[in-house]
DNA sequence: AAGGCGGGGAT
DNA sequence: ATCCCAGCCTT
């Protein structure tokens, strides 16, 4: 095997990014919080029964990898399985013909994927003897391993110290650190690549590598994150500021035009909610909705005209998209508890209480019902 | 810095 | 329909 020394960690704690250290502070845990949080949490909900963690081989370690690639798991699997049944080690592979080769691939895509890794497994041959190199450059040196997949093999197939930064590291780290800025550029994954490093824990690195991944995929995941029950909720920027659906910033691209509107969810001591009947024209016409303003200020002084209590503690929700065929609305809610109504909106046509039961009798806009629903949760 | 590469899952 | 996915390589 050619190779430098294993695994001995070359420094505890701090980061190698001078560039992001306000970022870093601004989760509030001490240096390896974070990582002893999500190991913990991976020891009880990681997954340890995929198809290439049995025998956890480097060969079936780097074919995963570059199966993984942008391609979800549960795609993944078979192709693996049939794959290994076929050429179940390196030298195999290398022996194999390309046509061989790419008719294990077909249907999974990308078949760029399939002719490095043929290439990889001959220069592996030529050069190392056989074996993945164990070193990250020597490694990066092969076709189809960038520094991400570089450092899933040395993690998962030698238990070595290095950073991924894979598509759930990215949202995670973007989330957890209120970071802007679409991850693809360079400026955005420059930091989150420092941060990444700065993150390694001293041992467990195959576990660690895994817990993001499984992280990213399974609690913390792109629509809907499982905020209510992540183990790093309280430390979370996204969670903190209210912009978990805005974080990670989304690729730039043909925008359609984008609208902003404010909604409140006022509540009474009994939990009932206070409803406003939308105008007859527009979209949503009729319909019985959320009191909605353009501007905190407006809501401000639509909320002391009506109701009585204190606006500044109002507590921001996370933002809401929802899609029209011309136009997306982003919807930032705002929940407030109120000690009850004023007399005056009981003569109010366009204003009603509503108990949570009679909420599904009413006619709501989808994302309206939908914040409804996730609020009572 | 941007585009190409594929097919599928989730919403 | 649209976005994104255990990214990497070329231009």
């Amino acid at each position: 095997m050619s190779a430098r020394s294993p695994a001995t960690p070359r420094r505890s704690g701090r980061g190698e990014a001078p560039d992001s250290s306000s970022t870093q502070q601004a989760h509030g845990l001490a240096d390896g919080e974070i990582a002893a949080r999500l190991l913990a949490w991976f020891d009880r909900h990681g997954r340890v029964d995929l198809p290439w963690q049995h025998p956890r081989t480097p060969y079936r370690v780097w074919l995963s990898e570059i199966m993984l690639q942008q391609t979800q798991v549960s795609v993944v699997s078979g192709y693996f399985e049939r794959f290994v049944s076929a050429l179940p080690d390196l030298p195999a592979l290398a022996r194999a013909s390309q046509d061989e080769v790419l008719a294990l691939w077909s249907g999974l895509g990308y078949y760029a994927r399939a002719r490095n890794l043929h290439a990889t497994a001959k220069l592996c041959v030529e050069r190392h003897g056989g074996d993945l190199p164990r070193d990250l450059d020597a490694l990066i040196a092969l076709p189809g391993i960038g520094r991400s997949t570089a450092g899933a093999i040395l993690t998962q197939a030698w238990n070595d110290r290095a950073p991924i930064l894979d598509g759930n590291v990215k949202r995670v780290l973007c989330r957890l650190f209120g970071i802007d800025g679409w991850p693809g550029t360079p400026a955005v994954e420059k930091q989150l690549w420092s941060i990444a490093a700065s993150l390694l824990p001293d041992a467990r690195l195959a576990d660690w590598t895994q817990a993001q991944m499984d992280f990213g995929a399974t609690l913390c995941t792109r629509a809907s994150p499982a905020c209510a029950i992540c183990p790093l909720q309280d430390a979370c920027v996204a969670r903190r500021e209210g912009r978990i659906a805005e974080l990670p910033a989304a690729k730039p691209g043909k925008p359609l035009p984008q609208r902003e509107t404010r909604m409140l969810i006022v509540e009474d001591p009994a939990g009932r909610v206070l409803l406003w009947r939308r105008p007859p024209t527009g979209v949503w016409a009729s319909l019985w909705s959320l009191p909605q303003h353009e501007s905190s200020d407006e809501a401000q002084a639509w909320f002391q005209r009506h109701l009585d209590g204190d606006f500044a503690s109002a507590r921001a929700l996370p933002a809401l998209d929802h899609g029209f065929t011309h136009f997306r609305l982003r919807i930032h809610p705002r929940l407030i508890a109120v000690s009850g109504p004023r007399a005056a909106i009981g003569d109010n046509a366009d204003l009603r209480w509503a108990s949570r039961a009679e909420l599904a009798t009413i006619g709501l806009p989808a994302p309206v019902r939908k914040l409804l629903q996730e609020q009572t949760e």
